[in-house]
RNA sequence: UGGGGUGUAGCCAAGCGGUAAGGCAGCGGUUUUUGGUACCGCCAUGCGCAGGUUCGAAUCCUGCCACCCCAGCCA
């Protein structure tokens, strides 16, 4: 029975030291079971990284993970590592998920192992195959590269079943009649023992043929379940008999009505693990109480390895949520404009924000890897986002809130093509040329009528200079009817071409601009956090503190004309403001910017202070 | 005395008996054609609390306290 595995492949050896503390009648050989083994293998892992995301490297942080791979590898108890990413696929990647890929992935590049991308399909009523492709494409997009061939803990399901087989034929494992509540009653309470079920006695033969039964389909779903004959007394109450199987008429996304009867998460987690011949199976820490359950299974079955589970604590972050349940009904209620909204936690949403892959694993590294539970800032994303992108983005000028600027001495029917660098923090991204001419859009903020002492930017009689282009000089105010200020004019010294002036006389504040004339409109989108409290997880209803005002549409932007050309996705820096990227929503003629995020702002702070 | 886990600065996090790394945030400064970036400096006589062992304790021992997870035929 237990060499009837039916994945083929050459492959790894099986390491010494876990066949010695694996002591088993039949060995399976690794090699017989792992479909990832190549005969010649390489490193799949990361494969697909680099281009423009440059990453600047630093020395790893030390953690527990780290120690145990390193002591492992030391120790001679492992030769390689292999470690695995294994969602469910029932919803869409986050930010948390990214936390767990990056691990995985991550030992196994700097250990110069493997990580399986493997889908733990074992609940076909919450599982579909639009999650699948969806959770594939994010993790490449991360980065990262499980060598082409995803593996299904479905793959596994004969293998899994003969194992069942192989616990009752050991009076280790019987079929229980007990309905689902009854079965909740005899388990006893967090504090107090369980009780055997009657049925906990029938004898393997009998067993073994009501299993096949259930399998045949002769039961209806629900009437019986197969569990593991451990401890009904046990203060963990994972170890209490825990049902393995169950009857379950639902059609599966890979393996279709072939079966009725499905193993549960705790019969087919470590047994994946142990057919692919997975060293260190990372999980976060609510599965540590599950634990001696992996192990006793591990232990009580001929698998063909002895993976170890280690556990780590999953990823809070402030401002956001991070449950299934909840981002989906974010979506399904219409609270965002769907999964890959611009401000949602989720990969695809960040993706759209414009968030680089990069940044993402950078966070994902400086963070750390610990057991006590902790909220990251959401300011710490931002910084690794920043970070990321000030090497990285091209510079480009957008005024999001326009006020009208008249040049009084330059003349109507003049304009010029003025030079401007796209990247300061990369010589290699030259330069670009920018129309100037008698009248031009700045940024309201960057106007005052009666400016406080450090306010250095334009104001009457004041002088500043037009990025890459002239000093001006503010010479008087236009207002409407209301009062309202709607147009300023200047005068501009035409010596001062390019920004600097011949007779060395310093101007203090520069400040960005857009011919009106050459001008572009743009819809810009800006945002803030989804909700309004830190931790929103902790409100009585979490929806009651979503921010109203996260989304933020500015219909009258006015954007240099080299913006038209921005590919989707092409994170640029608004000089002065923050990063945007195109979004799809735009067309040639009305192009939509996502705001990524914004730059420090430093005048802000001093405004506030003051 | 259910079981499992965790407490180091506002946040994350090293530290593993020899006298508290680093990053984020914050504060102060230098440079600057982005109030951005870069650079420099400051930021725990203190490691949940109380005892104990030791020449020496965040690290070892004892006892408390606080927080998180577990009673799905979810993962």
């Amino acid at each position: 029975m237990a060499g009837c595995l039916h994945i083929p492949g050459p492959g790894i050896e099986l390491m010494p030291a876990q066949q010695e503390t694996h002591p088993q009648d039949q060995i399976i050989r690794t090699a017989d079971l792992n479909p990832m083994a190549n005969a010649d293998e390489k490193p799949a892992v990361n494969a697909g990284k680099g281009g423009t995301d440059r990453e600047v490297a630093r020395e790893a942080p030390s953690h527990f993970i780290r120690d145990v791979i390193r002591s492992d590898l030391a120790a001679g108890r492992v030769d390689k590592i292999i470690t695995r990413f294994p969602p469910e696929p029932n919803g869409y990647l986050h930010i948390g998920h990214a936390k767990s890929i990056c691990l995985n992935f991550g030992m196994a590049e700097e250990f110069g192992g493997r990580c399986n991308l493997r889908l733990d399909d074992t609940n076909p009523l919450k599982e579909d195959e639009e999650y699948i492709d969806a959770i594939e494409e994010d993790v490449r997009w991360l980065g990262f590269d499980w060598g082409g061939t995803t593996l299904y803990a479905s793959d596994y399901f004969e293998q899994l079943y003969d194992w069942a087989v192989h616990l009752i034929r050991e009076d280790k494992a019987y079929v229980d009649d007990l309905s689902g509540d009854e079965i909740r009653a005899y388990r006893g309470t967090l504090k107090s023992p369980g009780r055997n079920s009657p049925f906990r006695t029938r004898i393997p033969e009998e067993n073994l043929d009501l299993f096949r039964r259930m399998r045949a389909g002769d039961f209806a779903d629900g009437a019986k379940v197969l569990r593991a004959k451990i401890d009904m007394s046990s203060g963990n109450i994972n170890m209490r008999d825990p049902v393995i199987y169950r009857i379950l008429r639902a059609p599966h996304p890979r393996t279709g009505n072939q079966w009725c009867i499905y193993p549960t998460y705790d019969f087919a987690h470590g047994q994946s693990d142990a057919i692919e011949g997975v060293t260190h199976s990372f999980c976060t820490l609510e599965f540590a109480d599950h634990r001696p359950l992996y192990d006793w299974l591990i232990a009580n079955l001929p698998t063909p390895s002895a993976p170890q589970q280690t556990e780590f604590a999953r990823l809070n972050m402030t401002y956001t949520v991070l449950s299934k349940r909840k981002l989906n009904q974010l979506v399904t209620e219409g609270h965002v404009r769907g999964w890959d909204d611009p401000r949602m936690p989720t990969l695809r949403g960040m993706r759209r924000r414009g968030i680089p892959a990069a940044a993402i694993r950078d966070f994902a590294n400086r963070i750390g890897i610990a057991r006590a539970d902790s909220t990251v800032e959401y300011e710490y994303l931002e910084f690794c986002v920043r970070e990321q992108l000030n090497r990285t983005a091209e510079r480009r000028m957008a005024v999001l809130k326009p006020l009208k600027v008249v040049i009084e001495n330059y003349p109507e029917d003049q304009e010029e093509e003025l030079e401007a660098v796209n990247n300061p923090e990369d010589a290699g991204a030259g330069k670009r040329l920018v129309p100037f001419s008698r009248e031009l859009y700045i940024e309201r903020d960057d106007f005052m009528e009666a400016p406080p002492k450090k306010f250095f930017r334009l104001a009457p009689g004041k002088e500043v200079r037009l990025r890459y282009a002239y000093y001006v000089t503010c010479t008087n105010v236009v207002k409407d009817a209301a009062g309202e200020i709607c147009e300023i004019h200047c005068r501009y010294d035409p010596a001062t071409r390019g920004g600097n002036s011949p007779d060395g006389r310093k101007v203090k504040g520069t400040i960005h601009w857009v011919s009106a004339r050459h001008a572009i409109n743009a819809e810009i989108r800006r945002f803030k956090h989804l909700f309004n409290t830190e931790n929103p997880s902790a409100a009585d209803d979490f929806l009651a503190v979503l921010n109203p005002d996260s989304l933020e549409v500015i219909d009258d932007a006015k954007i240099e004309p080299a913006l038209a050309a921005a590919a989707t996705g092409e994170p640029l820096q608004f000089e002065r403001l923050g990063y945007f990227c195109a979004d799809d929503d735009g067309t040639p003629g009305a192009p939509v910017f996502n705001e990524i995020v914004s730059l420090k702002d430093t005048w802000k702070k001093i405004q506030k202070a003051g």
